[in-house]
RNA sequence: GGGCGGUUAGCUCAAUUGGUAGAGCAUCGCAUUUACACUGCGAGGGUUAUAGGUUCGAGUCCUAUACCGCCCACCA
């Protein structure tokens, strides 16, 4: 064995005394890694005198036992199934996912240019779907074509605490198994049963995201709700609060009634439901006609709005009315309104402050009262004997029979409503004043460290609208725009009770004592307010008992994970992490939540780094059914990834995801595409196969360290067609065009290498003048096109790397140089 | 109502700055025990939705139309 080895090195010293290259795999930005393919590795540490020596002979060694085969013990075809749990392991085992890791055993230099994609945190509702596993496999992509290029890369793992959405789940499962509420059960030991779910689900997830290949750091693994991130919550509420930007008010917001809560105007999904659109008068006497299709909602009524140039009922506008609708006194005033389309309905607006966002905010122009006429559960509080506690259904019932009798009923038309629901829970909103926390989006503030006057808003717009950061596809970026520009303030109180307390603490206020605590404001006459990241001192004080919009920390990601804020700074000298890898370099994400997050993330980062938190933001779209439907338990027509990985690999179901899918477009899945790169994997192992056949396995590194010469047309052909391989994979690849790059890598594997150059090759190996070249080439072209394919295909690349080259830790494929 | 995207082979989708329309799957024919049957070779199949325009040249750029899809917006 030692003499195998010894006889091996001796060769490889003439390859390396020839001018030597380099294996420079410098990305466009002419950044060097300090990675060399392994037999050149290995080569040089004979020379080098360190224990790299060894680690070849160990790596040959232990090769011969379960790494290097010889083609006898090489089956015919690949087992992913065995083969994929095996490699993670060994990746892991190596520690290369971790970027200083791979500094510190030289696989990337010191100086490198860091390269990092934080991963979008997946909710611990459950399980992955083939969604996620199409977002880890975009990101692995770009990590492992990074890594290898020599960049410092940290794909940086976690999980999202999905506040309503895990709170729900798990109350609905309560509801089921035990028949009790939240409420039955209590605030902490509703938290106990949350996070002992949530905690399960993390650990199905994380195994599920090693299943896929997913070379992420696990060492700086996040959780959105850990106390880490918790500190960077608070920080920023403190820190907003105290700019003003935070603010407290009772206003107009959306009720979910079904989960007991407030939720943003980005969690309601609207359905469209028949209903009918009724026209009446309030009383017999009231010179002015309305529409509406909710007629409960009238009771509360405390204006009617007109076109200020309807002639109709100019003569009407300032003056007030008094009337009995329905058992209920309404004092109405005439407004003039220029919302008001006099083209609809009867051209005027019974306007309900109360229980419509845009009622509320021509309430608001004209100085007309609110009434609350709606409770929290959806039932009527009007004191009227009929409809007291009657719910919204019944209650209209009750108002439209009113209006029969009363013969105040003009027309009834059936008409298609926008019902607002919570996309959650599926309840239908209430919209309602309550007194809930608030994120100013218009107010004007001061950037920190500068005098620069701005807006959240502005924040939000001027990166992409300058260029700092990038959309992929860039159509979205007109999407961005519009969104922002249609913004209502952030409502980011939650009353459910698992995500970030809110860090703000009330009293009674003791005017006879004095305060130990410096109050930051009064919320009343009566009640002292204390907002920090600590609770203050003092048993008096009480807790604000609502939780943050889970979108609230999730907005923090970037920076949140890297440590912002207690070891943001370089400390003895060393940069932080923060330092290095902030800015992000992509966010891969879903189109479907670039309102909910990546507009988020803009906001914060830019406000409290007065940075961005990314520089390309790639969208990619829904993955469906083969018939082109969505995924959904409902429809039992999920595949799950793990079911892919089981039955084909999990390079297959990576390339089926990604090979002719363009960024922010929906693709379709199927078994027989996943099938085809299951093939494709196995064809992978067959040229190693009939490579490592055909060539004496002694000289198989020594082919793979130094450029073989072309002997013939064949060769000729196919080694041009490699440069233009990596050319135009590299190329698509640092533009992102993956669907394209990937297609590349197998097309040239599959139909120049296997299908024309090994037929060719066949007759080549026969001639003895062209046998050592043709076996040169053939290794050669093998040895790049793993490597091409290494980031779409990294498990059975990997396998078949370590059966040309030993197993050890510095000759993992993951590590090597991108080819140029 | 406003905005955005799409329409290319039987199906699913590509086509980087305008330069011979490609792939997978499916179909048909041939090969036959081979590195791989999880195989190879070959074939058929497209007036790039429609109508105009710009250009030496258009799937690609411009205008209009039709259809499909998505997002936003509580015309009450």
């Amino acid at each position: 064995m030692a003499n195998v080895v010894r006889t091996k090195v001796i060769r490889m010293t003439g390859a390396r005394s020839e001018p030597q290259r380099r294996s420079d795999c410098g990305d466009s930005d002419g950044w060097q890694c300090g990675q060399r393919a392994v037999p050149m590795r290995a080569a040089e540490s004979e020379y080098g005198g360190e224990s790299g020596g060894k680690r070849l002979k160990k790596s040959r060694e232990s090769g011969k036992m379960n790494g290097i085969m010889s083609i006898t013990e090489l089956p015919k075809n690949y087992d992913a199934a065995s083969a994929e749990p095996r490699i993670y392991q060994r990746w892991l085992d190596s520690g290369f996912f971790n970027p200083d890791t791979c500094i510190e055993k030289g696989v990337t230099p010191a100086d490198a240019k860091p390269f990092t994609i934080m991963m979008p945190p997946p909710n611990v509702t459950g399980v992955l779907h083939m969604g996620h596993a199409m977002m880890l496999t975009l990101e692995d992509i770009m990590v492992r074509f990074a890594r290898m290029r020599g960049r410092r890369t940290l794909w940086l793992p976690g999980t999202d605490h999905a506040a309503i959405a895990t709170q729900s789940v798990v109350e609905k499962s309560i509801h089921k198994k035990e028949g009790v509420s939240r409420h039955d059960l209590g605030r902490e030991e509703l938290l106990r049963r949350v996070e002992a779910f949530a905690k399960e689900s993390h650990a199905t997830i994380t195994s599920q995201i090693k299943v896929m290949g997913a070379s992420c750091d696990w060492s700086r693994e996040a959780f959105t709700l850990d106390e880490q991130r918790s500190l960077a919550v608070r920080t920023m509420f403190k820190k907003m609060y105290d700019d003003g930007l935070i603010y407290r008010g009772n206003r107009i917001i959306n009720w979910d009634p079904k989960g007991q809560t407030t939720i943003s105007d980005d969690e309601i999904a609207y359905e469209e439901r028949a209903a009918t659109l009724y026209t009446f008068r309030y009383a017999k006497d009231f010179p002015i006609p309305i529409a509406t299709t909710r007629p409960e909602t009238k009771v509360g009524d405390t204006g009617v709005a007109v076109h200020p140039n309807d002639e109709r009922y100019a003569k009407y506008i300032g003056k007030e009315y008094d009337v009995n609708f329905c058992g209920v006194s309404l004092h109405i005033k005439i407004v003039a309104d220029k919302e008001v389309n006099p083209a609809f309905g009867t051209g005027a607006v019974g306007v309900t402050p109360a229980h419509s966002m845009i009622d509320w905010e021509m309430a608001q122009r004209h100085d007309l009262p609110v009434k609350q006429v709606i409770n929290e559960y959806a039932r009527m509080t009007v004191e009227t004997e009929q409809l007291k506690d009657k719910k919204v259904l019944e209650a209209r019932d009750t108002v439209v029979a009113w209006l029969k009798e009363e013969n105040l009923l003009e027309k009834e038309e059936d008409t298609v409503q926008n019902v607002a629901t919570a996309d959650r829970t599926g309840g239908i909103i209430e919209p309602m004043p309550k007194l809930q926390w608030f994120i100013s989006v218009n107010a004007k503030f001061k950037i920190q460290n500068s005098n620069r006057e701005t807006t959240l808003k502005d924040i939000m717009r001027e990166p992409v609208a300058d260029g700092r950061i990038s959309i992929i596809p860039d159509y979205f970026g007109k999407t961005y725009f519009h969104w922002i520009d249609t913004l209502r303030d952030w409502c980011i109180s939650r009353q459910i009770w698992y995500g970030h307390r809110i860090p703000v603490w009330y009293r009674k206020k003791v005017k006879s004592q004095k305060s130990k605590v410096k109050s930051l404001g009064t919320e009343s006459d009566s009640t002292e307010v204390y907002c920090d990241v600590n609770p203050p001192e003092g048993d008096e004080w009480e807790q604000d008992s609502d939780t943050l919009d889970t979108w609230f920390s999730s907005g923090l990601w970037t920076f949140s994970t890297l440590g912002w804020p207690s070891s943001a700074k370089a400390s003895e000298g060393k940069p932080s992490d923060l330092e290095i890898y902030h800015p992000t370099d992509i966010l891969e994400t879903g189109y479907e939540i670039l309102f909910f997050w990546v507009a988020r993330m803009v906001l914060m980062t830019g406000y409290a780094l007065n940075d961005i938190p990314f520089r390309t933001v790639y969208l990619h779209g829904t993955v469906r059914d083969a018939q082109g439907r969505k995924m959904s338990k409902s429809l039992g027509n999920g595949i799950d990834p793990l079911d892919v990985a089981q039955k084909f690999g999990a390079d297959a179901g990576r390339m089926a995801l990604v090979v002719g899918n363009t960024p922010g477009t929906d693709s379709r899945i199927s078994e027989d595409k996943i099938r085809a790169y299951k093939y494709f994997a196995n064809k992978l192992w067959n040229i190693t196969r009939f490579v490592l056949m055909s060539v004496d396995s002694e000289d198989v590194v020594r082919f793979a360290t130094a450029k073989p010469e072309v002997r013939t047309d064949a060769d000729r052909d196919i080694l041009t067609k490699l440069d233009a391989a990596i050319a135009d994979i590299t190329g698509n690849l640092d533009r992102h065009i993956i669907h394209e790059a990937a297609n590349q890598a197998y097309q040239f594997a599959w139909r120049e290498l296997a299908d024309v150059y090994l037929e060719a090759s066949k007759g080549q190996l026969a001639d003895e003048s062209l046998k050592s070249n043709t076996g040169h080439i053939l290794v050669w072209c093998l040895m790049n096109t793993l490597k091409l394919v290494h980031p779409f295909a990294p498990f059975v690349t990997e396998e078949l790397w370590g059966k040309l080259f030993g197993e050890s830790d510095t000759s993992l494929l993951m590590v090597q140089c991108w080819p140029t």
